[in-house]
RNA sequence: GGUGGGUUCGUAUAACGGCUAGUACUCAAGAUUUUCAUUCUUGCAAUAGGAGUUCGAUUCUCCUACCCACUACCA
């Protein structure tokens, strides 16, 4: 969800801007390769209607160039050969070094620092007892970049400067070079740049003008400045979003909540490398465009009372000075309040269409016109359409078993020779019963028990107006059988 | 621990120095109805705490508290 959020919200801005919304994979961790992951993602996008006006062909990331696609490769890792370059180019400018720690060597002095009760960061102070380009003789260093795999390109963080930045959404923000610590850029283990070099290097390549992303990125914000300045590069204008928070207690939506309080968190159904199954959206029942609208509205408002707005009105209302800056607890309820909204805006021919394989599923045929009078009548019962089939299955198949307490209540025998004599006389029932003074809600009541199977349902009139006056005279008849 | 960010009804938010702090979801009550639901009406409910600036602070400043993120050869 807050992925597909943020990318909304990307969509969102590039189209109110008359820009380009690219898709880019940002896959450097090879540790983490997620087999189906990037074919999700564009699924998951298109089903929201975000198409990305680059980088996505025929339902692919696209690897060659075109003048539609003119970045490519889009995704990171074919892209390695770039990255390498802009790393040396930032050691040649004194700005990054080459460092030979082991990842042992590091773990070790962490748990040293640990220990104490410090936390160790690679930084000014650090690394001048470390073994790196920066304290190693020349030909040393050499020798090990030719000789051996697994160093690092880090970048050299100045040690007492303040970094002024300014976030669209956050406003002005400060922090001290000196609180930051010596990132690695680009590793030659396996010849790949991490996030901050490769998010930079593309960027300026794809010619990114915003950059809307998660607040998790604000701390790493001052590195990407420096980086920006380093490349002597014109950086993009940066935004950072709020964080999704779980609906109760605290802390960030995380993919097992979903399940623990039962609303999705993804938007498809995701099924991880352990078989584990996360519910989607689409699959419980919910409308992409009512997905899009509430997604929207989590941490964001139009600045007027609207709550209801379609793709292009959302394109047209965004804007970023309208993003709050604190996190947003999700809402399940009001989610659902989204989804019903859509429901009743639809037609009852669509309604129909998307119903049908419902009812076959039930093992029912219907008319399409049958349905679509069904539709009309139940409509206003129900958030998802799998609904239309819970609120009234006897509006296709007669009851078989009737609610206990219901049948105790209101089928008694002289409630039922009265419901039995009314709805044989084919005349109004309202009328015929108030004629012979006969309790109405009695009256009535069992002859919804009758059609039903339960004392509560839909109105009599509206009933009988689908299954036909035959039908429900045969189902009274039936009920018959179980008075005494 | 350090750094950064945040804090208005239960939830999402409006009010970007000035009316009785508005709206939606939820919840409660009432009306309508042959039941349930819908619909309609009404109601409950908030500026984290403390200083300061000001004629006036939800809004600006500072302090405190609490929450969150980051603090990896992950993104």
């Amino acid at each position: 969800m807050g992925g597909v959020r943020t990318a909304l919200y990307n969509y969102l801005y590039a189209k109110q801007h008359g820009g380009d919304f690219i898709l880019r994979i940002e896959d450097t961790d090879s540790q983490r390769f997620v087999p189906g992951a990037e074919e999700y993602i564009i699924e998951a996008l298109n089903w929201c209607g975000i198409v990305p006006d680059e980088g996505v062909a025929d339902g692919k990331i696209v690897s060659e160039k075109s003048s539609r696609h003119p970045h490519a490769p889009y995704r990171q890792s074919e892209r390695r050969a770039i990255y390498r370059a802009y790393a040396e180019e930032l050691v040649s400018k004194g700005w990054a070094y080459y460092a030979f720690d082991s990842s042992e060597e590091l773990a070790a002095r962490r748990a040293e620092a640990e220990a104490k009760g410090q936390t160790f960061i690679y930084n000014y102070e650090t690394r001048v007892g470390l073994r790196n380009s920066l304290t190693l003789p020349s030909d040393e260093v050499a020798r090990l970049l030719a000789e051996t795999s697994d160093w690092t390109v880090r970048f050299k963080m100045p040690c007492d400067r303040v970094v002024e930045m300014d976030d669209l959404i956050r406003g002005h923000v400060e922090v001290n070079t000196a609180t930051l610590d010596d990132k690695v850029l680009w590793k030659k283990a396996d010849e790949l740049p991490t996030y901050h070099l490769a998010n930079i290097v593309d960027d300026h390549l794809m010619e990114i003008t915003e950059v809307i992303r998660g607040e998790e990125w604000l701390p790493s914000l001052p590195l990407h400045y420096l980086l920006y300045e380093a490349f002597g590069w014109e950086r993009p204008q940066f935004a950072h979003l709020p964080l999704l928070l779980k609906p109760v207690g605290n802390g960030k939506l995380s993919k097992r909540d979903g399940d623990k309080m039962g609303f999705p968190v993804f938007p498809l159904n995701w099924v991880n490398s352990d078989g584990e199954t996360y519910r989607g959206y689409r699959e419980d029942g919910y409308f992409p465009e009512a997905f899009v609208n509430l997604l929207a509205f989590l941490g964001w408002n139009p600045g007027d009372e609207r709550e209801i707005l379609s793709m292009s009105e959302l394109i047209e209302a965004f804007s970023l000075e309208h993003v709050s800056k604190s996190g947003a607890k999700f809402n399940p309820e009001k989610a659902k309040w989204y989804n019903k909204e859509y429901l009743r805006m639809k037609s009852d021919e669509e309604l129909a269409s998307l119903y049908e394989p419902i009812l076959a599923a039930h093992g029912v045929s219907a008319a399409h016109d049958y349905v679509v009078k069904v539709v009309s009548v139940i409509k206003d019962r129900a958030t998802f359409v799998a609904d239309l089939w819970t609120a009234a299955p006897y509006l296709f198949v007669a009851p078989t078993e009737y609610v206990e307490k219901d049948l105790a209540k209101f089928g008694q025998r002289e409630f039922y020779d009265m419901a039995l004599e009314a709805i044989e006389s084919g005349r109004d029932l309202e009328e015929f019963i108030r004629e012979r003074e006969w309790p109405m809600g009695k009256v009535m009541n069992c002859i919804r028990l009758a059609l039903t199977g339960s004392g509560s349902g839909l109105g009599i009139h509206e009933i009988i107006s689908c299954i036909g006056i035959d039908e429900a005279v045969r189902r009274v008849r039936a009920l018959g059988a179980l008075i005494n």
